[in-house]
DNA sequence: ATATGTACCATCTTGTCTCATGGTACACAG
DNA sequence: CTGTGTACCATGAGACAAGATGGTACATAT
């Protein structure tokens, strides 16, 4: 498993873990119950802080692409092929283009579309 | 027609403008078919930038609440009242209420969720 | 002791958006 | 020539968030 960051990239450095990762796993390379590196260990060796591995590992578990197992560390998910292959900001994407098209088409300025988003989002509710 | 700014308030300038133009509208201080003054008019009666006066407006025609007649003036237009009492931002905010809830439900993060608004709102597509 | 994931505190830089400002210019009509 | 709305150029201040960093601490189990 070699992982390879790029610090002057675009992406940033979470984001790439998660990508590299998932590759890793479509690709075979990967494979379910294997083990990954720890939070620190990759830290290290990347050298990067172990709160952005942490970062990528919290966001790899919530899509079910890997499994932690407390203090036995970081395993690849039994379903990790399937599930990797499941995207779910396409959807986030797909559906806030047709919303957002739709404002736009009513004559909402995009000033006002924005406005009521950070309200939406900052709002007590859940 | 007597209009008030408040420089500190924490509402925008152009946004007190419009609410206050809706609400004489709908006191009936204002009629269908009385001139409003011209933007440059009002921004000098009130020490403002003639933009800022000049958003408004554009703001109140899109809503139907005042009509442009090219160099003649600007004047209430003739189902103001009606058309301020629709609230279109009121609309927006509760899509996406419901899109976010939802985005949220399925695990989303907010993190995610801003960032793909971001990422919709700036594609070059319309 | 050592190592696991995880949680809280915090700071800093970078980037983007809003709001409001200013200047200049145009076509239109009185 | 003056006044209408409107359209471009641009800039600055302020707010906000992401990304990444650092330190400290905890319960867990070997």
């Amino acid at each position: 498993m070699e992982i390879s960051i790029d610090l002057n990239g675009s992406d940033p450095v979470f984001a790439q873990l998660i990508g590299q990762i998932k590759a890793a796993v479509q690709s075979g390379a990967l494979g379910p119950g294997d083990p990954l590196p720890s939070i620190r260990q990759l830290a290290n060796d990347l050298e990067l802080n172990s709160k952005t591995v942490a970062k990528a590992y919290r966001l790899l578990e919530r899509d079910s692409v890997v499994e932690t197992r407390g203090y036995r560390g970081t395993f690849v998910h039994p379903e990790a092929k399937s599930n990797s292959e499941v995207d779910l900001n396409a959807w986030v994407n797909q559906t806030l283009t047709a919303t957002i098209a739709e404002f736009r088409k009513s004559g909402v300025t995009d000033a006002e579309i924005r406005n009521a988003f950070v309200n939406v989002m900052n709002e007590p509710n859940n």
